[in-house]
DNA sequence: GCCCGGCATTGACCCGTGTCAATGCCGGCG
DNA sequence: CGCCGGCATTGACACGGGTCAATGCCGGGC
């Protein structure tokens, strides 16, 4: 029962380039800037007036690109900031004591992770980049004395630390396989870009290894999985291309795990 | 692999008298307050300057006592409130669309619930009551208002969201029966009062059908884990009075759940 | 102090999922 | 263009944990 995301620990050459570092500044009112993002809304600037986004702007960084499988942060490291999907996807991850690697969630475009980090000050979870990636960086020590004057800022960082709970209490829950792959493909379908909508037709930005260890199964049995779905008709996968053909199907096998986890 | 915590969702005479009304305001300074609080350290006050306690100590009423099975509030009902356990115990349960209850956590003296309802200002979770309870109630809405102005409160609310995002991440994770138990007996030997130390004898509040349920787990697995546990020495247990006989047995069974987690 | 109802335990058997191993596929590189 | 390495798929089998059913135990009520 015990198994790895990826070949199993030994990553051969892993890339572990220091890589939090800031590239540059935000630019108030720039395409940079969070008063001018167009996923504001799903992050952190949601409900601020202009003059407090840019406020928000002047604490927000750009973190230099990160090629695939690069660290944005290790587990144990001290919590300097937290980060938001700028451009590509993340995965956060945890070690155990025998070296095996379990997926703890998936990022994608304008979600905020690193919150675990709050309670102690250092970081629980490792962050990987599973693509070419990009962040937004806010040191949180300044969100945090930004918060305190920005009511809506205060609101929005629990507002969005509370989803991340409520999205794993419905990993954690007891399903079968399939209804978390279901819940998972649905999941997917209304993160990834473009946001607001739901995606019939997207690209899964990770490997198979890191689903199964996500959803707490073999890669076996995840493709397995995969592959009753295409036959019954629900989705059609090509690679790592999902089309959603059968919706309907799709929230039916997921019925028992309350929309609202998703 | 669906299963019921309790009887299987028909609870015969279910108790569901509204609880959540105040009974009382804290008298400042008094013992029912957060600033005088001797579990304060591990809750909402934490930090706090003595004039910010006492502000705290404003917004703050006492929940009426519940007696054993019922409900605090009920998942779908409007934020209102946060609560911090005051003396007893609850268990948070969500409820699927077939009626299955699984129990989502546990909650001990001081221990802070109804987090989940932060995100959509509606609660997923219904509270119940495990023994004779009672609660501290902190309204939402005026917490939120207190802690722009008082960071130290800002900051320990986010620290416990996010203490509870860490705990779900735990029990979300790949274990074998033994290893989630194991962890959960410690747990609890650390959360049961006296807090600060860990307890190496203390009673379950909760029926062994909840705990199965949290741990995701059938009630027979759960009871052929505890003999066993027994059998080796492990752990002492009468009903529901746990005795911790080698303390080092037990952490070698968590060891692959990283402490943190706890 | 006895009876009753619900919780807990124990045993027999089964099913979903993991493990192991072999094969297939695809994309990158020379 | 063909080889190579990693990822993905498929099949055979094993095992952890679930299900069903019977029995045991304890605490509350009269």
């Amino acid at each position: 029962m015990i198994r790895c995301a990826g070949n199993g620990g030994d990553e051969g050459a892993e890339v572990d380039i220091r890589a939090s570092e800031i590239v540059s500044a935000s630019p108030i009112g720039g395409k940079h800037s969070c008063s001018a993002c167009p996923v504001g809304d799903y992050c952190l600037p949601r409900g601020l007036r202009p003059a407090d986004a840019e406020r928000l702007d002047q604490v927000m960084r750009i973190g230099r690109p990160l090629q695939p499988k690069q660290y944005l942060f290790h587990a144990g490291e001290p919590l300097k900031a937290i980060y938001a999907v700028r451009h590509g996807a993340f995965k956060s991850v945890l070690v155990d004591c025998d070296g095996n690697e379990q997926v703890v969630g998936f990022h994608v475009h304008s979600e905020l992770f690193g919150l675990d980090a709050i309670f102690s000050g250092v970081h629980q979870c490792s962050a990987v980049a599973l693509t070419a990636a990009n962040v937004c960086v806010f040191p949180y020590k300044a969100l945090i004395e930004l918060s305190t004057d920005v009511v809506a800022l205060a609101e929005q960082l629990l507002r969005l630390l509370s989803k991340d709970l409520i999205t794993n209490i419905g990993i954690a829950g007891d399903y079968l396989a399939d209804e978390r792959l279901a819940a998972f493909l649905l999941s997917l379908a209304q993160r990834m870009p473009p946001r607001g909508e739901l995606s019939r037709r997207y690209s899964l930005p990770m490997p198979r290894a890191d689903i199964a260890s996500y959803l707490r199964l073999a890669g076996e049995t995840l493709s397995r999985a995969l592959a009753r779905f295409q036959q019954l008709g629900l989705i059609d996968l090509k690679n790592r291309t999902v089309t959603i053909t059968d919706l309907d199907g799709l929230r039916q096998r997921a019925r028992r795990i309350p929309p609202a986890l998703l």
